[in-house]
DNA sequence: GTCTATAGTAAGATAGAC
DNA sequence: GTCTATCTTACTATAGAC
């Protein structure tokens, strides 16, 4: 109730967005995640969520599109935290001395690899299958727009990375994803992506003649 | 059936499974086939197919399980016919003198690149993501159990390839089958998959120490 | 902003006659 | 095997009180 009749005109402590309303709001998102990666999407129903959560139908479509948005949202945010992992971890290798750009890549891509494995749970929910329809495409575009970014690394020169080479690292690295969040035992998992990598490390020299 | 009623036991020209049947069943495919490709899946409703195959809805029900099996029909013979066609490949570069085994499989990879661009239509619609749920696992598996049997040709010694070779490779083709099934320009397509061809021929040398 | 309750709608799936 | 007609399910959306 803190915005619509009380309309605190003078800046005071209550935000413009009711906290009430974002609290609802990650109270839903927290419910979303709970039922989605116990009983799945599909067979997830909106009125199972809003139990979950204490909430009601008509606030999820207050705050969300529908059941499709919630998934999506949930991914977005998924995504957005290991790419800050793995921006931090780049910097604390290049604050240790670090130079070389290979493997401040790498150390980027092991670090969202390891919170993978982390998040086990959500990351099979997003590898599953399970998913709304069109939702591949997305995930696919975020990890390619994020190798494209970190590949940049691997172009000593200003010209942007070979196409070509964005596509086998994208993939290998999409796939490893998968592979790991599937992966029960974590050693197993740890050494697969360890693989990968230094397979990935090895992928610049040369390119198409 | 044809067996339900007449029993047919004298081998006489009538097929097991009545030629009607068949038909039915092939123009149902056809027809999913066409309004796939042109409203995509989710937009497709099973009386648009059943009216463009000039069949019932009840038969459809007959001959598949739904609307989703009658996709995954369609993927399985596409990809089955790019796996032959990749084996045939393979066997004409064998034939002519080619052993390396390195070569063997760029052969047929690039063959299924090619057939993936030949049927570019198809081919798009099994990478837009406008599939069934769960589609792309399926889709993901055959890729794999595809590259992994291909993969052996690395394996000089009887002993089965890394995993880590498996999923970058798998990943790689994965990904550009994306690409080149979305790409417009022939010329650009066929670049694509020559230099990702090549970055996967230099992939196997030393794997993880 | 949030809630309950209800209606709309679309499309996939099924029943049972022919 | 094939057909028509019907059913069911579940997401989506809205109305109106608090």
């Amino acid at each position: 109730m803190a915005g619509t009749a009380a309309a605190t005109p003078g800046g005071g402590a209550a935000a413009r967005v009711s906290e009430r309303g974002a609290a609802t709001r990650s109270g839903l998102l927290a419910a979303a995640r709970e039922v989605f990666t116990s009983t799945g999407y599909a067979q997830a129903g909106v009125t199972d969520i809003v139990a979950q959560a204490g909430a009601s139908v008509g606030s999820l479509y207050h705050h969300f599109t529908g059941k499709a948005d919630l998934y999506l949202t949930l991914f977005e945010e998924f995504h957005e935290d290991l790419a800050e992992q793995a921006r931090t971890a780049v910097r604390a290798a290049r604050n240790a001395g670090v130079t070389d750009p290979k493997l401040l890549f790498l150390a980027g891509a092991r670090s969202y690899l390891d919170g993978c494995f982390e998040q086990r749970e959500l990351s099979r929910l997003f590898v599953s299958g399970d998913a709304p329809p069109g939702f591949d495409v997305v995930m696919r575009r975020r990890l390619r727009e994020w190798a494209e970014r970190n590949a940049q690394f691997f172009a000593r020169s200003p010209e942007p990375v070979d196409e070509a080479v964005s596509v086998v690292l994208t993939g290998a690295l999409m796939l490893t994803v998968a592979e790991v969040a599937l992966c029960e035992d974590a050693q197993r998992a740890r050494r697969l992506a360890d693989s990968v990598l230094e397979i990935m490390s090895r992928i610049d020299e040369r390119a198409s003649g």
